[in-house]
Formats: structure tokens, C-alpha cells, sequence
DNA sequence: CAGAATGACTTAAGCGCTTCAGAAAGTCTA
DNA sequence: TAGACTTTCTGAAGCGCTTAAGTCATTCTG
């Protein structure tokens, strides 16, 4: 800068209102300036240097729970970071993403503590991840997305647990008694087996936790005893690790005639797996998913699941995010509805 | 980090020291200047004055040619970006994404020249975007994916023309004469429609180009001239957005017996197309895909397609990305090898 | 026991920019 | 035409850190 400077025969400053303050100088000179530093090849302000002066990164740190090909293989991830990206965008805001370090539920501490990010938005992140503390330390401003709330974060979620209701109702109504439950992971290793209700209550991940009190609360209500209810844990979130998880659950004598699944991932899974033993869906078991993420509405056959805004999900991610980067104290946590969307993977006893 | 060294009677540097270099101060020194940092709230060097004084960010920037959402929904990238984030992440740099602005094949310039980031990652960005023209004019390393080669970039990418040669051959051994290509996106602003050789031949984005290549060649060799051979441009790059432009394909008269699809997600709105025109596959229709990304073994049918090894080239481009950073010289471009891999999409005519 | 080697810190010069408080010169206004 | 404004540009103080070179005791060597 000091070279462009030079050449034109100004001062440092002037350069750099010809950049960032094009009304500090009149457009002759800002021209001029400009020709200069493409002369001397010189392609505009250090951006490292920038953000120190400026302190401000325009990043976004984004930490997720596992590694990138398990978080990128979920659609409903997906949907929701696209919507928050594009509502940062605008504002020069990218996206710096922290994969988890397949242990603690979250990046390990110290990526977070190294990471250059304006703000951390945690994704569905392990409760007691190390990763949430070291936002905390360093003073980052914080979104959390599908997490308990933290003291100072915003926060936005979806109703997890009338959904979970909503899909174990519908079963019911159907007419199902043997339902079983397809649980998304619960522990830093998932084990991808049978657990008892209480282990699965012990879930790390709050909307696990959530869904699963919604589908056997509901249960419980029509009779159903949570002891009957067989309650698998998904050896992975993807639909192919899902898969072998999913014949345990169909393994079982007696079969069950329906599935809660907590995700749609899940879901495909089960039929997947439904379909390689020979049982039709929903002729022979009922299947119902969560999320609604897109592939629900075009899988064979389409799913009955629980739909939630995704996009809405992100969008309010996104302005949280702006809201605290200009100073905005967190607003109370906020909620996507929930809501069940009947296709054609159900059906009666 | 003063307040930190007043409060222990040391010197900036040696705070500095007790973070980088433990060598360099005894063991019990540190050990104070820690805990007087952690009384002060002191989380440790602040990452962007680190990276101003290093020069060195930590951060590698992932050129992306679409939006994220369009971006994740493509398996084949995230195993890519998985495997390449794993190699890279030991030695501490994340990805920074930065999403395509949907017009000029890539991000736009500006964000390329403000994004803090020591080396660029192009992932098929269409040829010319000026991005790449960006990250040449900062100086910045690049490595680029599945793109034609750039001077001074390291290259990996994936023999698409003999791959898609292959499955083309593939389909006429099997007695296939009405053969349709299923092309992926052509031109910046994707038409969704049906296109002429000339046309789709100058796609902007290179693999469109060989693999389009690969498929005429060997049928012209067969004798199915390419004016027979109707060629559809994908409305979208995810399965759900590509259905319309499937059943495009599908109800011309006559009707193809067999659809060359240029990925894999390409294959399976295919497929769900065919499904819901009444057509069995393989018996009515047989498809081929690309990639083998993982949603190809648990689909209904399983799909024929042209395995890439996603993980090795992800693997190869972090090798190469962290070779650039060591300041070796870009090696001679290199390309992950494609094969047939014949499941239960495909059946003879 | 002199001189070399080692260990433990400090000094100070950057890293490349932004920005605020002027200064200089030109333009109004009454 | 003097004083008040504008416009345009400059000076210099940071932003928060790293690191090469240097200082000063100590501990080894032979």
C-alpha cells in the first residue's frame, strides 16, 4: 500500500480511502490511485491486515458435532446453513467451518480458540462440548441452533418434542401398539444397538433427548408402556450407516408394525432396510420420519414426517447472528413450529 | 496479552513464548504466566493479530460454484471436501466456503479478494469465472478440482472422458441403441431443456465438456450418430431439482431405452421419474450413473455408474494444498482413475 | 579457573492496514 | 472582503501479536 502510495505521490491514507472511502478523495485521484496498484499489482488491502485494524473478520465460525461428510450427508443441515449463508452474504459474512473432532461432540477447544471468526453458531453440538466453553472465553458472540440454551447465546430451535408427539399420535391413531423407536446418536461413540429408555434420556444431544420424550410421553399416555417400546440407537446419521442399526430393529420378535424415526435420514434407512427383508411400507410397517428435509418428499415411498422450516430455521439463524454482530443484546430463544406432514409411509395396523 | 505479562513482571514476548514456544521459558514461569491469564480472562492470542504477524491465516477458502445448499446436496463434493478437511485439519487450517453467486460460475471477485485465507481450493468452477482470476491477482496458492488446468495451480482431477466412455460402451454391450444423456448443468443460468451436441459441447464447466465428450465419441464409434442421441441439461444439480427436466427426457418419442446421466443424483431423479411414468428400471429403462457417491449402493435399484475415488482425490487435493503451503512447486496435474462398476440399474435392451 | 556453552528473558522492529484529528486550499456568504 | 465552511488530503497513533538478535547469569569444560 505504502509502494501504491509512493508511486501515486500520496499518503498511505489516501490509498486507502481510494478502497474503502471513495467520497474521502475525488474520483480523479481515486482513478489514479487505482491504475497505480493495478500497475504494481497490487490486488486491494491485506485482508488480515484489515481485520486487525478493523477487528472484524467476516467470519462466521460454524461448529458442528461431527466431521464434514457425516454433517454434509444430512439434508436438514444442509437446507439450514444455505439459509443462513445467504442471509449473511450480503453483508461480506463467509462461512469458516469447525468439524468436530469425533470425540467431544464439537471441534476440539482449541480450533475454536484459534479460529479467526467474528461470531460462533453451533449446530446441534454435544451438551458440555469443550468447544461451547471456548466461545465463552474467548467472549465470541454465540447462536446456538438446536442446543439447550447458553447464558448470553440466542438461540432458535424447533419444537422438538410436540413434533415427536405429533408423529407417536399419528401412529397411533393409525391403530399401531408395536412401535419402536429409531433414535439418533446419544453418545460420543454411538454403539448403534439396543438402549433402554433411560440411557437414550441420557442422550448428549438435546434434541435427541426431546424427540424421544415426545414420542414415549405420547405413548405412555395411550397406554403404551415405554418398557414395550424397543429404542435403537443409529450406528451413524447417514442413511448407509443407518442401515445395519435399522435391521436390529426389525430383527426383533415380535416386529414392530411402525417406527419413530428422528430424522428422515433414519427413516430412509428403515425402509431401506424394510425392503431388503421383504416387508412392503406401509403395507407391512409404517414409517414415520422427522425434519421433512427434502429427499422426504420424493423417496418411494414418500414420507409421512415431521416438518420443520428449515429454511425459516436458518433465515432467523442468520439475523440472530446479525443482530448480535451489531451489538443487539440475544432475544428470548425462539422456536420453529413442528408440524405433521401424512405421505404415504404410513399407513393403519 | 501486556496486561498478562504486567500482572507477572515478564515481558510481552515471553507471554507469547508461554503459548508458542514452552521451550523457550522454564516450565514454572509458564505455568504462572497461564494462570495470570486465566485469572484476567485472557483466552489466549488473539487469532488475527497471530495470523498478521505470521502471515499465515489457518484458513483455506473452498471456491464452491453454487449455493451451499446446492453445493452439500452432492454427495460426491462432500466426501471430497470430508477427505480433503481431514488431511489438512492436523496440521490446523479450516475451510472457509465461499458459495458461488449463481451468475459467474463462482464467487464473486470481491470476496475472493477480502477472504482471509492462505491458499485457494477451486472446486469446478466454470471456466473463466473471476474468481479464479482473483486469487491469481492476490497471489494466492490454488489448487483446483476437476477444472481445466491453471498456469502455476496444482491440479486433481478425475479421467471423465474415459469414465464416461466406459459406461456408454457399457450400454451398447448390452444391445442399447436409443440411448439418452442426462447432462448436468451447462450454462450459468441452467435452461433445464433439451440442447443440441454444439451447444452442450461448450459448456462452461469442464467435466460437462469430457464427459459429454466421452459418451458421443463411443456411441459415434457404435454407429449411433450424434444427432440421434437427445441431450437434456439438468434443471438442477439435487435430485428433487432435476426430476423436471427428467421427465423431459423421458417422453420423447421414442423413447430412449437407456439414459447416460452425468452424476449420480442425476441417475436417481431419473429413476424416480421413470418410477412415476409408469417404467420399471432396469426392465424399461436402464440407467447409468457418475461418481458413485454412497447413495448409489442403497438405491432402489442399486446403481450402474462410473466409480471415482472421491476420498482419494479429496485426499490427493489436501496433499497438494499443504505441499503449495510447504512452498513446493504445483506437481504435473494428476487424475483419479474411473470405472465401471455394474450393478442393478442397467439391463439389456 | 578462564573461556565456552547454555538457559532464561528482554528489546524492539516489524506484520499491513484503518481512522481520527488536523492542515491547506478553495468556496461561500453577508 | 473577512470569517465561516467545504473539500481534499496528511500525520501518526494504534490494532495485538511474533521473532531475530541481544543481554545477563549460570553451568560446563579441560
Amino acid at each position: 500500500m505504502d509502494d501504491v502510495a509512493d508511486a501515486v505521490g500520496v499518503s498511505r491514507a489516501t490509498v486507502s480511502n481510494a478502497y474503502n472511502r471513495p467520497d474521502q478523495l475525488s474520483a480523479q485521484l481515486r482513478e489514479e490511485v487505482l491504475r497505480a496498484a493495478k500497475k504494481l499489482g497490487y490486488a486491494g488491502p491485506n485482508p488480515t491486515a484489515r481485520s486487525l485494524a478493523m477487528s472484524r473478520t467476516g467470519a462466521i465460525a460454524i461448529l458442528l458435532d461431527t466431521n464434514l461428510s457425516t454433517a454434509f450427508s444430512d439434508p436438514a443441515l444442509s437446507v439450514t446453513l444455505d439459509a443462513l449463508a445467504t442471509v449473511v452474504d450480503p453483508e461480506g459474512h463467509a462461512l469458516l467451518l469447525l468439524p468436530g473432532d469425533g470425540e467431544s461432540g464439537g471441534p476440539r477447544a482449541e480450533r475454536v480458540l484459534t479460529a479467526q471468526a467474528d461470531i460462533a453458531v453451533a449446530c446441534s453440538l454435544a451438551d458440555g462440548a469443550p468447544a461451547l466453553t471456548a466461545v465463552r472465553d474467548r467472549g465470541l458472540p454465540l447462536v446456538v441452533i438446536d442446543q439447550p440454551q447458553v447464558r448470553g447465546a440466542a438461540r432458535i430451535g424447533v419444537e422438538d418434542r410436540a413434533g415427536a408427539a405429533a408423529a407417536a399420535r399419528h401412529l397411533l391413531d393409525l391403530g399401531h401398539r408395536r412401535i419402536g423407536i429409531f433414535s439418533a446418536q446419544c453418545l460420543s461413540a454411538p454403539r448403534g444397538g439396543e438402549m433402554n429408555a433411560e440411557e437414550a434420556g441420557n442422550s448428549r444431544f438435546h434434541d435427541t433427548r426431546e424427540r424421544l420424550a415426545g414420542y414415549l410421553e405420547t405413548l405412555a399416555e395411550a397406554g403404551v408402556s415405554t418398557a414395550d417400546v424397543p429404542i435403537w440407537e443409529a450406528s451413524g446419521i447417514s442413511v448407509e450407516g443407518a442401515i445395519p442399526s435399522a435391521f436390529g430393529l426389525l430383527d426383533r420378535q415380535p416386529r414392530p408394525t411402525a417406527l419413530l424415526c428422528m430424522s428422515d435420514q433414519l427413516a430412509l434407512a428403515a425402509i431401506s432396510a424394510a425392503r431388503q427383508l421383504g416387508l412392503s411400507v406401509p403395507g407391512d410397517l409404517s414409517v414415520v420420519g422427522f425434519d421433512d428435509a427434502p429427499p422426504a418428499r420424493w423417496s418411494e415411498p414418500p414420507l409421512t414426517t415431521v416438518r420443520q422450516d428449515l429454511s425459516a430455521k436458518g433465515r432467523v439463524a442468520g439475523e440472530l447472528v446479525l443482530g448480535l454482530l451489531r451489538g443487539d443484546k440475544a432475544p428470548a430463544p425462539a422456536q420453529v413450529p413442528a408440524e405433521l406432514v401424512v405421505r404415504e409411509s404410513t399407513a393403519p395396523a
